[in-house]
DNA sequence: CCAAAAGTGTTCCGGGTACACCCATGG
DNA sequence: CCATGGGTGTACCCGGAACACTTTTGG
């Protein structure tokens, strides 16, 4: 087995692999949990939904080529929150051969998405719920073993909710209470009830910041406008003390 | 940049990339937390620690190729729980080219080492603690940025100690709850009390098994001797609820 | 006035912390 | 009988869950 050495000086067993990125791109539209698909084009797999994702190149790091690919394949970038996820290794996941691919999660408010039959493959939104419970049951499955990896990067989005302020990557700029706590009932599929969770974020320091301005036009009462706290530039860098805990189930 | 390609079917876009696994291998002697670092025999870096690692083979998976460099480096199957931690991106790494290294902890009972300046490396547990406080200061630095990726892998056994039972992956089958004690202190670097810690440790359901055995010899009330509750072939699997916290500090 | 959603006050209770106290062994 | 560490009982207190109640808008 022979390969070119890329790198002088890199030792002779330095075998070489191809690098891919995946992307789990979750949002929450209309109180559910959904995730960004591409039909593939290409076989393997060709027709399939799959996670979007591609190549990485040797002069840019993990993160950039998450970024890159996502571009890419949505034709906008994306706002939000992009975290490394884990690493799949080489085996029994392509069946042209061994691939390393890094999964990344995209946490975002939902953002528009260039006309379906656009340049790259079909990209849409997609209800999670489905893809979870579809282990080898009725719901499409999806390519490779990006089931697997929506699972884990699922659950790293249901974890991260209790203690950091990443709910937020959710939203806008501004948002309600409700808004907040509808993200957090879409990630969980729990029902929360709104009196505590009210009292339980606008208490915790460090994570809300009231803007003074409300909402107006709805039904009901209207509802102060809130920001994450400054000094955030990212969400998940605020450590919730005491944590949002999630129901037991 | 011309590269083989190694796999026909693989898109020319396919650049290929070393990859790397690094262990981060941690246990408690005498109750401190040591990680198993090695001395650099070539350049780049010769001299210095470093996290013991190498090259993934192409027919293995990233676990196996962990478990396989400790074996190499160490001369013996160390036991323990393995898992995968994070993986660092190409760029700023390696002086020789970009490399991607997928990082791995190793949680195991203190086990012995082949005589120094052995077949491999000079291989040794260091004491985590100045590794992690001298950033730049005063202790020895480790090679690449491996200071780095120690860091991540000692935030990850901390937080994991609290809410799943991989304390016991530092023990033996058979320890004490003083045993289990020193371990959570060492690691999470503070004192818990001896009481409190009793109570909480053998009244969370699914956690410790008693043996019906108990210590002989040493001074003071024999112990009870405990075992992980059994079905859990993985303690990282078991999860504690409620959880044990550690102190806010 | 009524519906609906926002926001507050209050009660109950489980679990963590602190610490007094008893148990079992070696010397 | 004393020192040492193992193990239990108990009182206090904080924070989450449940839910009654008030506030503020539109119709």
């Amino acid at each position: 087995m022979s390969r070119a050495i890329p790198t002088p000086g890199l030792p002779p067993t330095a075998a070489l692999l191809p690098v891919t990125v995946d992307v789990i791109g979750l949002t929450v539209r209309g109180g559910v949990l959904q995730v960004l698909l591409v039909q593939r084009l290409l076989e393997p797999f060709a027709g399939v939904l799959a996670l979007p994702g591609g190549f990485v190149l040797p002069d840019e790091t993990l993160e950039a080529a998450a970024a890159r690919e996502l571009v890419e394949e949505t034709g906008v970038a994306p706002p939000g929150h992009l975290e490394q996820l884990r690493t799949y290794g080489p085996l029994d996941r392509d069946p042209r051969g061994p691939v390393v691919s890094v999964a990344h999660l995209l946490l975002a408010p939902a953002f528009g998405l260039p006309a379906a039959g656009g340049d790259a493959a079909d990209v849409a939104w997609h209800d999670v719920r489905p893809l979870l419970a579809g282990r080898g049951g009725a719901g499409r499955a999806l390519a490779f073993d990006h089931a697997r990896i929506l699972a884990d990067g699922v659950e790293r989005a249901r974890a991260k909710l209790e203690y950091s302020a990443l709910a937020t990557a959710f939203c806008g700029t501004e948002f309600t209470v409700a808004e907040l706590r509808s993200v957090y009932e879409a990630v969980w599929d729990v029902r929360l009830d709104p009196r505590n969770f009210h009292r339980k974020a606008t208490g915790t320091p460090g994570f809300l910041e009231d803007t003074g301005r409300t909402t107006s036009g709805g039904t009901g009462r209207p509802a102060a406008l809130y920001r994450l706290a400054e000094a955030a530039g990212d969400p998940a860098a605020v450590v919730l003390n005491p944590p949002l805990m999630r129901p037991d189930a």
